[in-house]
RNA sequence: GGAGGGAUGGCCGAGUGGACGAAGGCGAUGGUCUUGAAAACCAUUGUGGGUUUAGGCUCACCGAGGGUUCGAAUCCCUCUCCCUCCGCCA
């Protein structure tokens, strides 16, 4: 979500850099709504203000009224109040004649308030639908372009590309030969694109997920996280998930529960509704959960092993920063993510993603592929994007500055650290030997009892 | 799943349909006092929207959303969450 006044004031420019991302969220409905609105909130809002007023009048009076009802009773129970009867009836009745003339004025009033909350409702609805839809605005540095091939792509680094001397196989075939995947099992259980691990493979899995959560607890500092997996529809909408990604979400039938696409949403969640101290920050989070996207997947395009599936596991690392931190915060956890990459022997390289291919809520995201030899591909393993304020709007997350009472919007961020599924593949591709076995990477021998090799 | 009880400011906790943005207490902040501190005393102490050059004015908010009413923290309905009891269950 954007401030809305920043499309009120400069709504040519916010055109301009929802270009940039060659997005077409509907600006000038949005202006137009927001006038509207303070339109009929003024309107509205004084003739509160009168309806206030006179109930007040009619409180006094009612008042007044109840205190004569009373003297009358008292009267006429011989309890004597020093006033003739009748005198005290007429007096009693003139005030509720009164009382209820003066009814009359509020009443209308209301009946126009009413009028006026329905236009309001229904123009509320439409501007907030619509401000749902507005990107938020990429950052300067951040490359032009309407799709991937657009991607600022740096030089690869860390280990050197693997070369063999015998033909490297595909994942596909190294994990059945070997026993640690089971594809048709998987298929059977759940349809394609579905597979099982299994023993060496199951805990080589296992072992990447325990190694990566360790490093980023015990080096960069994070807190680990066990969230539900499957949330309310509203942590969606607060991630920026929802409305655009409608259709690849698991949802329950019943009742408004979704499977998480990705811990990111948990994450974001955690302090919606919050004010916080400057001293918290920043908060720094890591999480693993299985991600579940229901993705229409041309068929003849990623088909071929476990690189792209409905389900995946992956361990995630989020942030909640004052705005003047947020940029470096996005270096250290690009770092981070390629500290796992290092850590493991990877060849990988870094991406700065287009305006046309960075997510919604992101102003600067860059990519971190790894290379796998066997398929001869580049993976993305991390996605680490700057959120800025864009989800702590939607999320209502604030911080009281240390200096100032004035309370701000967090920045969050996101960095995958990392996704599993391309981690096993470039750790079977690259590390295998020709007679099919798999070298298991030094830093997870310790989480596989000490193994070497998978054979 | 069934039956009850609850949800009020940073926290605790009052609140017969009319003066309630809300008593009282705690906490916090500022001040008086003090060599300093504590205590005591005094004062201040929510969030968001609209409007305004400013000071200000105004509207909304008592779990959420509807309703009744001239007027709702208070009455009615729906929902969410928490607690107690019963049932079921890995």
């Amino acid at each position: 979500m954007l401030d809305i006044n920043i499309i009120r004031e400069k709504p040519e420019w916010v055109k301009e850099q929802v270009a940039r991302r060659f997005d077409n969220a509907p600006i000038d409905e949005i202006v137009a709504g927001d006038a509207r609105r303070r339109e009929i909130l003024q309107e509205v809002e004084e003739l509160r203000r009168q309806r206030n007023e006179t109930s007040k009048e009619i409180g006094v009076a009612m008042g007044a009224l109840k205190k004569r009802e009373a003297d009358l009773k008292r009267a006429e129970a011989g309890q004597d109040g020093g006033q003739p009867l009748d005198v005290l009836r007429a007096e009693v009745a003139a005030m509720t004649a009164s009382a209820e003339a003066a009814k009359d004025k509020p009443r209308e009033i209301g009946e126009r308030i009413a009028q006026l909350d329905e236009e309001l409702r229904e123009v509320e609805e439409t501007l907030h639908a619509n401000m749902l839809w507005v990107p938020n605005i990429p950052d300067p540095s951040t490359p032009v372009g309407p799709d991937e091939s657009f991607n600022l792509i740096h030089e690869p680094q860390g280990a050197p590309i693997p070369q063999f001397d015998f033909e490297p196989k595909p994942h596909w075939d190294l994990g059945p030969e070997l026993g640690i995947l089971d594809f048709e099992r998987g298929v059977k259980l759940s349809g394609s694109r579905f597979y099982i691990l299994r023993g060496a493979g199951a805990r080589l899995q296992h072992a990447v997920i325990q190694f990566m959560l360790d490093m980023h607890v015990q080096k960069h500092g994070y807190e680990e996280i066990y969230p539900p997996f499957i949330v309310r529809s509203e942590n969606f909408v607060t991630a920026g998930q929802l409305p655009k990604f409608y259709d690849n979400i698991y949802r329950d039938a019943e009742e408004d529960f979704m499977l998480l696409g990705t811990a990111e949403i948990a994450l974001t969640n955690m302090h919606r509704d919050e004010l916080m101290e400057e001293a918290d920050l920043p908060i720094k989070y890591v999480a693993y959960t299985p991600c579940f996207r229901r993705e229409k997947m041309s068929a003849g395009k990623d088909v071929r092993g476990i690189k792209r599936g409905h389900q995946f596991d992956k361990v995630e690392m989020y942030r909640y920063t004052t705005p003047e931190t947020s940029f470096a915060a996005l270096e250290e956890m690009k770092q981070e993510a390629i500290d796992i990459c290092e850590a493991l022997g990877f060849p990988y390289r870094v991406l700065e993603l287009a305006t046309g291919d960075i997510s919604y809520a992101s102003v600067k995201t860059y990519d971190i592929e790894v290379w796998a030899a066997g398929c001869g591909e580049w993976l993305e393993v991390s996605s680490a994007s700057n959120c800025t304020d864009f989800q702590a709007r939607r999320a209502n997350a604030r911080y009281r500055p240390a200096e100032g009472s004035k309370t701000r919007f967090c920045h969050t961020l996101n960095a995958s650290g990392l996704a599993l599924p391309r981690v096993m593949i470039a750790i079977m591709e690259n590390n295998q030997q020709e007679d099919g076995s798999i070298v298991v990477p030094e830093v997870l021998r310790p989480y596989m009892g000490g193994r070497e090799v998978i054979r």
